[in-house]
RNA sequence: GCGAGCGUAGCCAAGUGGUUAAGGCAGUGGUUUGUGGUACCACCAUCCGGGGGUUCGAGUCCCCUCGUUCGCCCCA
């Protein structure tokens, strides 16, 4: 195949799978305005030091995973891996801490990042993501976690499951750090390779690895839940009650770490078995620590992103697509009945019925077989003799039942049928 | 970045060294040039992701490459 293809790790979302993403986003643009949440839109590429304060110069993806370039003016410039770093940044250039109170943010759109392609995983991806800005209250936390698990509910997505964790404080996190380098050296040899390099380089990362002798090895290892401060135990107590006020269940899963430097505190995954590996549809935490990083005031925060590609993987695995129905297909031929169905189309399509105009010029026959397959509920026929007695022919398809009329009442007597039409879409 | 599998028309798919590349769905045309959904008929891959090689002969074997899938790493 000579001709050019759609970039590796990206692909074209077809008109069949859009009503999808737009089921998508009319449920969690409803949800999120109800909450307060206003919309952020950031540019897609930042400047490469934003992602490399934010996320954390030692993690995966700013080393290796960043779509990173340099401009004609010698910048270096990264296209967004993420979507934090770049809400944060904005949330500091615009000074809207000044604005006072807590700024609720969401957010959606395209991230890169350059990894190998597999189920639930490219190049090109979309998230979707909120972020509370200016509040350290644990409130903070069970909202933004219940909104997630709301959005996920009322799309109907089932069998998913919470996982909750606390990653404590700096303070905490070294004590713990310390603890758990000690009980796992003497195992050293025993672990898995990747896990033996990151004893020394990021040792909380050993604890979500997949190599099950290093997870029996885990097993007697110390808690990061042993070693949070009483700030910090406070904290998670009050986030878990909180939850189970709102009736969201949650397991504790003090082996849950996330990947990115910016947390702290409160930590939470949700995934699904049926995605395979890429397992995760949303994750976040608190990231106190992230503002005041990138130059702005100290500010406490937490967010989460959603990855919307896994999400709706998990969505055409329980329903169909729904095709958007057409009220009138517009049957013509001839010159003059032509012209004039344009000018029904428009009109009609004013009154806010959906129209589909034939345009192939071919015989009514099928015209007509091309109006079933669009799944239109009724025809709207014009050929010479209705173009010359300003008529026009109504068929519904269904029962094959067709009348005249003339067509400067066709919109009234059309408007008294809205609801015969909004029945018979209803019952395909 | 590492390991393994796969790649035949818009989609699904047969084919396992012998040459005209099954079949189904979809599509197009017709039976029916002013009336569809059914039925019947016809058409619809000079070509098997791309390139190179082995062979008298390759979709079928080998190599490279691209893409994809599953897993690792990592992450949403």
């Amino acid at each position: 195949m000579s001709s050019i293809q759609a970039s590796r790790g990206t692909r074209d979302i077809l008109p069949d799978e859009v009503s999808y993403w737009q089921r998508v986003e009319t449920i969690v643009r409803e949800i999120l305005v109800r909450a307060a949440y206003q919309e952020i839109r950031t540019p897609i590429f930042e400047q490469t030091a934003l992602f490399e304060r934010g996320m954390g110069e030692a993690t995966d993806v700013v080393n290796k995973e960043m779509y990173t370039f340099k401009d004609r003016g010698d910048r270096s410039l990264t296209i967004r891996p993420e979507g934090t770093a770049g809400v944060a940044r904005s949330y500091i250039e615009h000074n809207l801490h000044a604005q006072g109170g807590v700024q609720r943010l969401w957010y959606a759109g395209a991230m890169f990042r350059y990894e190998r392609p597999q189920a639930g995983r490219q190049r090109q991806f979309h998230q979707l993501g909120v972020e509370v800005l200016g509040s350290g209250d644990v409130r903070a936390d069970a909202e933004a976690i219940a909104l997630a698990t709301e959005i996920l509910q009322t799309l109907g997505l089932k069998d998913l499951r919470l996982d909750l964790n606390s990653i404590g404080d700096a303070n905490d996190r070294q004590t713990y750090r310390e603890a758990l380098v000690n009980y796992l050296t003497p195992f050293k040899e025993e672990l898995d390779a990747d896990s033996q390099d990151r004893l020394t380089r990021n040792p909380l990362r050993i604890l979500d690895s997949k190599d099950p002798r290093t997870q029996t090895i885990l097993d007697q290892a110390p808690s990061i839940l042993d070693y949070l401060g009483s700030d910090s135990q406070r904290r998670f107590d009050r986030v878990q009650q909180l939850l189970s006020d709102l009736g969201i269940a949650c397991n504790i899963n003090s082996r849950l770490v996330r990947g990115l430097d910016y947390y702290t505190h409160t930590v939470f995954e949700i995934q699904s078995d049926d995605l395979g590996a890429q397992a995760t549809v949303c994750a976040g935490g608190r990231y106190d620590g992230l503002v005041s990083e990138l130059g702005g005031p100290e500010t406490p925060a937490i967010g989460w992103a959603m990855g919307l590609e896994r999400l709706i993987l998990l969505l055409q695995q329980i329903q169909p697509v729904s095709p958007s129905k057409v009220d009138f297909y517009v049957v013509s031929r001839g010159e003059k009945a032509e012209s004039q169905a344009l000018i029904l189309a428009q009109l009609l399509r004013r009154s806010g019925f959906t129209i589909e105009l034939d345009l192939s010029g071919s015989a009514f026959g099928k015209q007509f077989k091309r109006a079933d397959r669009s799944g239109a509920v009724a025809c709207l026929i014009l050929g010479d003799s209705e173009a010359e007695t300003k008529t026009v022919q109504l068929k519904w398809l269904k029962s094959g039942e067709q009348t005249a009329i003339e067509q400067s009442a066709l919109l009234e007597t059309i408007a008294d049928l809205r609801t015969k039409i909004s029945h018979l879409k209803d019952e395909n």
